[in-house]
DNA sequence: CAATCCATTGGTAGCGCTGTCAATAATCGT
DNA sequence: ACGATTATTGACAGCGCTACCAATGGATTG
């Protein structure tokens, strides 16, 4: 005999389709495809199902047609101000779509992220977004057996596993030392933290552009694998100068170390930009308010994310957008810390 | 007859039972509760599962046990720093065990919320933990009607729904003015954007404090709808300013106002906390490398996401904490910018 | 030694929905 | 007007897993 599992006063799909007078497999289409129901039949069980506050149960649906209406994300970091502003894209993007929105940690761990992106697999999500260009080889063949749209965010790169959206770090860094470079600076360091693959192109791009002017000099180049923070970046200062006393300017990765540079420079009683120019990256909010106003590499974070999300939701859809790499771009804005060198 | 679905080559959870030798519904019991297995068939099971990688597939799982093993969250904002901390609390917490995080972004609108509750759920979640005390009464009533263990962060009140991990926002509120008002300030200015219900608790909190002392004067008070912002710092401040100049202390609802404010002394030569102390909300990280240091109310975000998480999977799994609401309290980081006042 | 108990294991029948195909009604061309 | 094509609708049979109950066998007890 049958089991009594207990019902749950929960409406489903064929209490609609009976009030409606259609069949389960009529309604069911109306929630898929309302288009192919016929007028009629379309505002019964529109009306139905709202009348008894139908709401489809998404296991059951994820099982009969073996796939979901998730999209998957995996970031590297949850703290880092950079991501919140993706994350807010990504959100946005998705508000009012019929996809939901899964986010996974990988905590800057290659090895975490291929795991993650198995267990991704497992539940056939419809579409993915992944962070950065740096898979392992094993997560790119799981990510191309994957059959399902894939975009990658925050840089762009050859061979892309399927689409892109991001910009280059490397020539964003390039463009921020080459303007210390045009505004006369000549001893100019790079202050890095938590060098992520990211951050290594900013330093590959500074690395060119100094080479470029003969100024590269390996003493200018302060790393560290450590998080970033403001405090580190008053840190990296610090060390910085008591190796190189005479350096007139410094590139950071991020606008979090050039907010600590700032401080620990009115610490010092370092005047910026008289005695040090100051170059972040991001542009976030507070670069604008600073004292004097920081210069910073602005970066597309918010559309990067509203991007991805309309890349991947097209795609589902079947219109594959034309072109599969799309560069945001960057802009320097150019404030007072970086102002023209006095010689 | 029957239709030619494309059965994937996944494994399923038959496929392993055969391997091991036992009934499909053992090897299902081997996930769910392996100490009901004989040891002899729990080695089977997991060496067969092992060996052919098998992957539970979580939506059958759900449909067939009518639930499933996710823990929803809703916050108000992606953007916020504040909630980026609580965050990776839950996510440290949620990791290495079987369930996994679901977050939703209310937006700061109780509707929102409501409709995303709605959303939850029909999807039967195994906890929820939600932001705040302040919900509608359909919320609640959505909420006491799901059945699950729920716990509402970053404030505590009274009349729960189930748990709470917070602190109280006005007394902390309270201290730091009163600190203040201790240190010989007289004039303290109160500066809030975005004000969502915790920081009205806040205001309240200055408000308390200040008429204990017979300071209050609702000139002092600036608010603003508008988000939080560094910009929105100097902004506020300077509007301040101009309606009461003789103020010597401001007490910034976060943070970020906090640094704005800081910075806009900075442009207009005001000596920190000579001619003006400033206290933030929150002692975000950078609030110590500021020059000077920044005075704040530190809150324990890491502990709340990571408590509330703890809480919901201890209850999921029958072991409901004896205290249901959690204060953890907070602390104020005294520090350079609130110096007793020169008289 | 029989009756009882507990620990394991298996069988049956769905969970709520949708893919595939077939059937029917409506529309069209010559 | 007739067959052919196209729009709608319905029937059937699962998707992969687990709740419930029953059965088995050995241990325990009076």
């Amino acid at each position: 005999m049958a089991r009594q599992r207990t019902t749950s006063g929960k409406i489903r799909l064929t209490e609609v389709a009976k009030l409606a007078g259609v069949s389960p497999i009529t309604a069911s289409r109306f929630f898929r495809n309302p288009a192919a129901l016929s007028a009629s039949k379309r505002e019964r069980v529109e009306s139905a199902a709202k009348e008894l506050g139908y709401v489809p149960d998404l296991a059951a649906r994820a099982l009969a047609s073996q796939r979901t209406e998730v999209i998957g994300v995996l970031i590297p970091s949850l703290t880092n101000n950079v991501f919140s502003d993706v994350l807010r894209g990504i959100y946005d993007a998705s508000q009012g779509s019929r996809y939901s929105i899964q986010f996974v940690n990988t905590r800057y761990s290659i090895l975490q992220e291929e795991k993650l992106l198995r267990l991704f697999q497992a539940q056939r999500p419809a579409g993915l977004v992944v962070t950065g260009i740096n898979q392992t080889s094993e997560s790119r063949a799981v990510m191309e057996a994957m059959n399902c749209p894939i975009v990658q965010i925050m840089e762009i790169g050859p061979d892309p596993v399927d689409m892109m959206v991001g910009f280059s770090h490397n020539e964003a860094a390039f463009a921020a030392v080459s303007h210390l470079i045009a505004q006369n600076y000549r001893r100019i360091g790079f202050l890095g933290a938590r060098m992520d693959p990211r951050v290594q192109r900013r330093l590959e791009g500074y690395r060119e552009a100094m080479k470029a002017a003969s100024l590269l000099d390996p003493d200018l180049i302060l790393t560290t694998p450590v998080p970033t923070s403001v405090t580190m970046g008053g840190t990296l200062l610090s060390d910085l100068i008591s190796r190189v006393p005479d350096i007139d300017a410094v590139f950071c990765v991020n606008d979090d170390i050039a907010l600590g540079v700032l401080f620990e420079c009115q610490r010092r009683q370092i005047q910026v930009p008289d005695d040090l120019a100051i170059v972040g990256f991001n542009d976030l909010e507070f670069m604008a308010s600073a004292v004097p106003a920081l210069t910073s590499v602005r970066t597309n974070r918010y559309e990067m994310g509203r991007n991805a999300i309309t890349m991947v939701m097209a795609a589902i859809e079947g219109n594959r957008p034309s072109t599969p790499v799309v560069d945001l771009g960057f802009e320097l804005m150019i404030r007072r810390s970086s102002l023209v060198r006095r010689t």
